[in-house]
RNA sequence: GGGCCUAUAGCUCAGCCUGGUUAGAGCGCUUCCCUGAUAAGGAAGAGGCCGAUGGUUCAAGUCCAUCUAGGCCCA
């Protein structure tokens, strides 16, 4: 027997339970345990950075991280799931310091490096506990146990064995580039992180006049100056150069003031504007080179410099066309001043601050020093223009910290020289969305630059390159290794700084000692290399190791495509020349209900974890998988959530919760046995045809990644299952009909099993209730079950192409009985049918439609019947393709021609001849769309091509026998306000006056009676324990419940 | 400055690939119906210049171009 399922559920109360149920049984490792050795389906978990708590994001790749191993395990696979954090990196060591109030690495040098990575280590494993309690309480499966730490010590030796393989194969070098620093972190960011940091700001954008100081312009024009743009004022102290575009024309301009100034020819009328300006000289930017002026600031020395130079990077699109080069502080800077052999000079110390001795602005923050410039330029005349210039500028990703560009060492992986390797593995790879492939990541791929990979930072895997005093470099893949160059055991060494820099060893090649260099990398490095750190290999695992690479399925959101989507792949590509996924899930962002994004900030967070406690986890997670795309961006908030719930899954949760009512009430279990199906009612036929297509249908989407196919196929099953098969069924249960029970039964199987992966809970609670509870050989828990097979099932796509028009019909009678007064509770004597197809339709599927619609019969609405009325429509698609042109003119004939006639001779013959503009073309069936509709004393509906009529006139009999099913309706509410059982028998009393009632109970007066479950009906005055039913008729009606 | 996405009912979104004459659903609102599982269900109504302009076509929400607005990504 069922378990009693209440009527009522408390979603989240009854996962409480779930959760309970898994641990105590074990379930998520004996569904690992019982896979062993099946086909290995990969998936890697991306390691979140554990330095804050988690969010609605989270939840939502979580989810998809979810669903598609528990899939792919009821589909027969092996899926090692094993968890990791991201301890490394920023992020935290950021965190750590707003803790301890530092205010930049000085306070960090003096409160010790040991203290202070100490600090890092434990606020990562702080945070690391709401994690594993989130996705615990999301039904996230996820090993925990075996998770792996990008800080642990066998991970970080996997890390430095990759590295030493790329240092090896010579991609691994230090260079000095110009590269985007924070000045308050004190370290570069690499490309990746730059993407993430973008704000838009409004900078002075100032345009300034460059005194020519020689040269035949200057004796032509003895005022001429060059009119340089920037906005980035506090560059202008560095200058250096002017760049020009050599091909392009530039034109001395003289303006209403007499002055003269050099701007490019296709900028004069963004400069100056309307204003009253002559054009009075122009040539090539060529003939500029060398030019010399008077550079705006002379506050540092910059010596042998401030004169015109060529570059092909200028451009004629903004500003005036004059660059001002300050080579320290940009790239393309650096490389066009090198190739005059200009000096390269920073004023700014690594903080961000010039220098001290620098007059006017030493000490100052260089964003700071812009005003102060521009007020000094402004002064002495040098000030053309200043604008607010509104644009997006990088800024650090954590610190918000406006960037600089910086000229300074750094180590790099030449990831440019793969790039072949990496737009070739990115070929191989399915993304979906697919759109992803060759837009945002094939073009950030196409347009690579070498990866820069050092940090002078604290928190971070150490860059595992030691230096010796002649410059060789050795690189070291492990503590092993480490300890025989260095002569002494460190196989225990806490491989972080500071401890690793205290171990010197050995130059290979010069027998000089050999220091690390200071940087720690990057840790999307780290994470990158989870698929083999994780595992410790090639220092143990091989096996795994190999079974395990590369990865079936990904999944993160759009964010990482220049994050961890890139970075897995690099490095796959780099060490072993393969990328180290097949499938990745590119997850759209979550948006509050206005479409904000969530920030602390503006307050509109929806915390996780009461999230879930108000709505449950289950419908949290339908919604992420089947509410909109999940590849655009989406907007979540309690409505849209609490909609979920009543739609899906209540809808689900009452269609077990009435299977059980009736099951248990007539005693049936599956046990109990059922006619073969092909003996049963045509619509049990239909609905196990129909989940039988659920269950390939699901697992089609869900093969192809699309949980949003999948979902809506099963939102739309349960509809039909709830309210058209237990709607129409409902007498059959009441009777503890064998057929039903058994259909529904196997129904809901299939349809729990394809909820599973979805809805982890409620899916688990209905296994439990109905199905473990029926059948000792069933699985313990929902979640060690198979997929459904459709082995001995059959689709049957005629059955459900009737059924559908079965269902149109209905809707169709529903809207004409509803058009006419006569209340649907009383039976009328026929409805009339005019629809393609209705002529074949089984006798069967003909009474749901005369049940439904309360009609003693249905029948087809033909011709003879004589209240027929035709229209006639042109079916323009089919008229269209043969007429072209014409169409128009054709259509006008067949609505000109009286319908009757046309579509008698269709139907007769198959065709009508009409003449169009003196020509004969013939008309067939389908150039037409033929409706018929009968005339008056019906109620009528019609659509484009169905019509449906009811007859509406109503004689004695159907009218008592409309009093019958008045007078039970009235029964049944009294029995279900005074709270009886479904099974309570009770007794009927009645007295009246009219003589119509008297016949009524005549007639029907049995059929009432077993109706209602009533053991005696007598003629007589209520009893006073009786209780009174309430109807609009001329009749006293009581009844009680039998003792 | 470049690339991508989005624009349809008060709100959230289908439909567009593959053009066809009554543009759909859910939520919300009004009226009615049904109820022996339902916190449900059904019918009707109000509510749409399908972002704008131009083009292709017999025919455009759908195809093409341009523009506008919003979002994302990059420089």
């Amino acid at each position: 027997m069922y378990k009693a399922v209440p009527v009522q559920i408390d979603l989240p109360a009854m996962e409480h339970q779930i959760l309970d149920l898994w641990d105590q049984e074990s379930v998520f490792e004996r569904s690992l345990a019982q896979a062993e050795g099946r086909p290995v389906w990969t998936f890697y978990e991306g390691p979140p950075t554990a330095n804050g708590t988690p969010g609605a994001h989270h939840v939502e790749a979580r989810v998809f991280k979810d669903i598609f191993p528990r899939y792919r395990t009821m589909k027969g696979y092996f899926v090692p799931r094993q968890a990791g954090w991201d301890c490394h990196g920023l992020p935290v060591e950021l965190a750590v310091e707003r803790e301890l109030g530092f205010s930049g690495k000085q306070d960090i040098e003096n409160y010790g490096i040991a203290e202070f990575n100490e600090r890092c280590r434990e606020s990562v494993l702080r945070h690391v506990d709401e994690f594993t309690h989130m996705s615990k309480r999301m039904a996230f499966w996820v090993d925990t146990d075996s998770a792996y730490w990008t800080m642990d010590r066998d991970y970080i030796q996997s890390v430095w064995w990759s590295l030493k393989e790329i240092f090896d194969a010579g991609l691994l070098v230090q260079d000095h580039r110009v590269a985007p620093y924070c000045p308050r972190c004190g370290t570069g960011l690499s490309d990746h992180e730059l993407a993430q940091g973008y704000e838009t700001v409004v900078d002075p954008s100032v345009y300034v006049r460059f005194p020519i100081n020689d040269g035949p312009l200057q004796e032509r024009y003895p005022s001429a100056a060059l009119l340089v743009w920037t906005t980035t004022p506090w560059t202008l102290v560095s200058n250096t150069a002017v760049a020009v575009r050599p091909d392009a024309t530039y034109v001395v301009v003289k303006t209403a003031d007499n002055e003269h100034l050099v701007v490019a020819q296709e900028l004069v009328s963004h400069v100056f504007g309307d204003s009253d300006v002559e054009i009075v000289e122009e040539f090539a930017g060529s003939h500029l080179e060398h030019t010399r002026y008077r550079r705006p600031f002379d506050l540092v020395d910059i010596p042998d410099s401030h004169y015109v130079i060529l570059a092909d990077y200028v451009t004629t699109d903004d500003g005036t066309g004059l660059v001002h080069q300050a080579p320290a502080f940009g790239a393309d800077d650096l490389a066009s001043c090198r190739s005059y052999g200009l000096p390269v000079v920073n004023p700014i110390n690594p903080d961000g601050t010039f220098v001290d001795e620098t007059p006017l602005v030493g000490g100052m923050f260089f964003k700071i020093a812009d005003d102060v410039l521009v007020a000094d330029l402004d002064e002495r005349g040098l000030l053309f223009r200043r604008n607010p210039y509104e644009h997006s500028y990088p800024h650090c990703w954590r610190c918000h910290t406006p960037l600089l560009y910086y000229a300074q060492p750094s180590w790099y992986i030449k990831t440019t020289a793969v790039k072949e390797a990496l737009l070739a593995q990115n070929e191989q790879t399915n993304w979906y969305p697919p759109t992803i492939k060759w837009g945002r990541y094939g073009d950030w791929l196409t347009n690579n630059v070498d990866w820069a990979l050092s940090r002078n930072r604290y928190w971070g895997t150490p860059l595992p390159i030691w230096r010796c005093e002649a410059g060789h470099l050795t690189a070291i893949g492990s503590l092993e290794e480490l300890s025989s160059r260095a002569g002494k055991d460190v196989d225990d060494l806490d491989p972080h700084r500071p401890f690793v820099d205290d171990v010197a060893i050995q130059c290979p090649e010069c027998e000089n000692t050999a220091n690390r260099v200071p940087e720690v990398i990057d840790c999307w490095y780290d994470s990158g290399a989870m698929p083999f750190a994780a595992l410790g290999y090639p220092h143990k695992n091989a096996e795994e190791f190999a079974q395990q690479y590369p990865a079936d399925f990904i999944c993160e959101a759009i964010d990482q495509t220049r994050g961890w989507f890139y970075s897995l792949m690099a490095v796959g590509t780099l060490v072993f020349g393969e990328s180290s996924y097949k499938n990745v899930v590119c997850l759209g962002h979550i948006l509050d209900e206005d479409g904000r994004k969530m920030s602390k900030h503006l307050g509109n967070v929806l915390e996780p974890i009461p999230l879930m406690d108000t709505h449950g986890a289950d419908a949290v997670r339908w919604f992420m998988l089947a509410s909109g795309s999940p590849w655009q961006a989406r907007r979540v908030g309690h409505t849209a959530i609490a909609d979920v719930v009543r739609r899906t899954l209540l809808t689900y949760w009452n269609t077990v919760s009435f299977q059980s009512l009736y099951a248990r009430t007539a005693e049936w279990s599956p046990s109990t046995g059922a006619p073969a199906t092909e003996e049963r009612p045509l619509i049990d036929q239909w609905v196990l045809s129909e989940a039988a297509r659920v269950a390939r249908d699901v697992d089609d989407a869900l093969e192809n990644f699309d949980t949003q196919r999948g979902g809506r196929i099963l939102a739309d099953y349960i509809d039909d299952l709830s309210n058209w098969y237990v709607r129409r069924s409902r007498r059959r249960f009441w009777d503890g009909d064998e057929s039903a029970l058994a259909t529904l039964h196997e129904a809901l199987r299939t349809v729990t099993l394809c909820l599973a992966p979805y809805t982890p809970f409620i899916a688990e609670r209905v296994w439990q209730d109905l199905f473990r509870a029926t059948d000792d050989q069933a699985p313990i828990s929902v979640h060690l079950a198979s997929w459904p097979s459709l082995e001995n099932a059959t689709i049957n796509d005629d059955l459900r192409d009737n059924m559908a028009l079965v269902r149109r019909v209905v809707e169709l009678g529903r809207a004409a009985r509803a058009a006419s007064s006569v209340k649907t509770r009383q039976p009328l004597s026929r409805a009339l049918v005019s629809a393609p197809g209705w002529a074949q339709l089984p006798d069967e599927l003909v009474a749901e439609v005369a049940d439904e619609l309360n009609v003693r019969v249905v029948e087809v609405l033909g011709e003879e019947a004589g209240l027929v009325d035709v229209v006639v429509k042109p079916n323009f698609r089919e008229l269209g393709k043969r007429f072209g042109k014409h169409t128009p003119v054709v259509a006008q004939a067949i609505t000109d021609v009286e319908p009757a006639t046309l579509a008698n001779s269709v139907r007769a013959s198959g065709s009508f001849s009409l003449m169009v503009d003196g020509k004969s073309e013939d008309v067939y069936a389908d150039d037409i769309i033929v409706t018929e509709s009968p005339r008056e004393g019906w109620t009528v509906a019609s659509d484009a091509e169905e019509s449906v009529a009811i007859d509406l006139h109503i004689d004695d009999e159907l009218r008592r026998a409309g009093l019958a099913r008045e007078l039970i309706r009235g029964i049944q509410e009294t029995r279900k306000s005074l709270g009886f059982d479904i099974s309570d028998r009770i007794s009927l009393t009645w007295s009246s006056q009219d003589s119509e009632i008297d016949t009524t109970f005549a007639e029907h007066g049995a059929s009432i009676a077993s109706e209602v479950l009533a053991t005696a009906v007598e003629r007589r005055d209520m009893p006073a324990d009786y209780a009174t039913v309430e109807t609009d008729l001329p009749v006293s009606v009581g009844i009680a419940r039998n003792s």
